[in-house]
Formats: C-alpha cells, structure tokens, sequence
DNA sequence: ACCGGAGCCTGTTAGC
DNA sequence: TGCTAACAGGCTCCGG
C-alpha cells in the first residue's frame, strides 16, 4: 500500500537519521526478502558500508551507500522500517524484541538497529551495482518536470485495458497505487472503466493535473496511514482523512451525493462516483 | 506488444 | 461464540 507519497515521506524521514551511519553487520532472518544477492553475500557486501545517499524511483527506496553500490528497498504492502535506539535494540534486549515479522537488521555503530519488518512477505532488499536492474522498466517520475501530458498520451494509445489497470501498470507511471489512482480518476473526472485508448487530449490533460495535485497532496500529507502504514518517525499521515472515493463505497459522494460505486479493476478494489466520472 | 489471471503472504473482517 | 472464507493489494510470471 506504501505508494510514491508514502514512499517519498519514508525516504525523507530516513535521512536525517541515517546519513553518515556505518552497517557493522546486517542478518537476514527470512531469506527471500533480498533479493539479490543471494542472503549470505548480501550480508558480506553491506557490511562496514556507510550511508551516503537517499533517492526514490517510483515506489522503490534508494539508500546510496559508500561503496558506490544502492540498497534498494521495496516495502510492497506491509514492509516498514524502523531504527531504534540503543537501548530498545539489544537483540537479547527484553524491552523491544525483533518479533517474528522482522526478516532483517542492520546494526549500525551509533548502537541503533535498523530493522526491516513485513507482516505479509512481500517486500523486498536488493543490493545492486546499476540501479536500473531493478527500476530500469519504471515508467516516467509523475511529479518530475519532464512528465508532461504528451507522455501520458503516448502510454494511452491504442490501449484496450481500462484506464484503473494502466495507472496501476508501473511501466506507464511510475508511483501510482490503488488508493492515488482511484483518488486521481475521482479528480480528473474520468470513469476508471473507459479504455485508456478512448480518452482524448483534453482528458489525458485533466488526469496528468490530478495525478500530480492528488499525489502532491498526498506528500504534503505525509502520505496515507490505513492498517499498516505509518513513516519510521512513527508519526502517521494524515491524507487517508481526504478520501473522496477510496474505500467510501456505498456513501455519498462529496461532490453530488450520489453513492460511490465499487467494483473490481485490474485485480484491485475500485472506487467511483458514477455521475461525476464519465 | 498487450492483456488478464494465478500466485506469493498473513492479519483482519464478514458471514454462517 | 467459534469456525471458515473472503479480503486487502504490491509485483512477477505465465498463457492466450
């Protein structure tokens, strides 16, 4: 569920409190969270490295190490990583034990720990030389200067898929989840059914602005806290409280009372007002 | 090239 | 009240 606003939020949480930080040593608890490389030598190449720089492609956190090499982290649905302080990080410690959705730590020579937890699995830690191996098929930053709405007209073209799945599919916008797509659809008054090929110019114009304002927002915010979301600070954000469609199936709509519809797109829950998007 | 569906996961919620 | 089934949604892989 941590999509660009989330991500972008954790990213900037992140680095004021790990700059300069050394990994003494890092253990994986559940091995199919790294990606690449293979666990051991995961481990063996992040040790000693210290933490140099901090970026974001889409949903995918760049942590830029001293060696030149990237950590790259992918919270996928319910990943979260949390540093704590040397007295709450012991990993005998009685005070705050890693339970057993921690799959991995890093030990950091300030005497915090840096823990990657997952309830569902999902997420991800790839340790890679090219960052364009992972994010190389991301398609364009939605918030950059270069994404305009010719881009987004490119992508659109001649596609049969409804316009919900597109915004879903990374490699024609990189960022974009569920809660930013069905938010951003709402804003730019377009039915999430429509093929993405049916929309004409002046359409494709409306979504590239409401893309970009519902994901300002959402980032201004501090992103959205559902179940599991909340930045490593522990504060949570605050855009869940402006929702115009997400997850208020069956209420009124805000614009003009009718009841918000729900239904399934490109696998996921689907959100709109049946009046004011056509 | 494109599209839709299965699968990966487990805590929470809905329904019987 | 207690159990099971559906649901949540990021992404990859696969078949058509």
């Amino acid at each position: 569920m941590p999509e660009l606003p989330e991500v972008e939020t954790y990213v900037r949480a992140l680095e004021p409190l790990l700059t300069g930080k050394t990994i003494l040593t890092a253990e994986v608890r559940w091995p199919r969270t790294i990606a690449f490389p293979e666990a051991a030598r995961f481990t063996d190449l992040v040790r000693g490295r210290r933490f140099a720089s901090f970026g974001r492609r889409g949903k995918y956190m760049l942590l830029g190490l001293d060696s030149g090499e990237t950590l790259i982290v992918h919270l996928r649905m319910t990943g979260e990583l949390r540093l704590l302080a040397p007295a709450e990080s012991d990993s005998g410690s009685a005070v705050n034990p890693p339970d057993k959705h921690t799959h991995v730590l890093f030990a950091l020579d300030t005497g915090e720990v840096l823990r990657f937890r997952d309830m569902r699995k999902f997420g991800r830690i790839w340790l890679v030389e090219d960052t364009a191996s992972v994010v190389g098929k991301l398609g364009p930053e939605p918030l950059e200067e270069a994404f305009v709405p010719q881009t987004l007209a490119k992508s659109l073209a001649g596609r049969k898929a409804n316009i919900k799945a597109l915004l879903l599919n990374q490699t024609v916008l990189a960022g974009v989840g569920n809660i930013y797509a069905d938010e951003s659809l709402f804003l730019a008054r377009i039915d999430p059914r429509r093929a993405g090929g049916s929309l004409n110019l002046e359409e494709i114009e409306r979504l590239h602005l409401a893309l970009r304002e519902v994901l300002n927002a959402g980032i201004e915010n501090q992103g959205s806290s559902l179940q599991n979301y909340a930045p490593p600070t522990g504060a949570k954000g605050g855009f869940q409280e402006k929702f115009q469609v997400f997850r208020r199936g069956g209420e009124p709509c805000f614009c003009c009372g009718a009841p918000i519809n729900r239904t399934v797109l490109g696998q996921r829950s689907t959100h709109f007002c049946p009046d004011c998007q056509k």
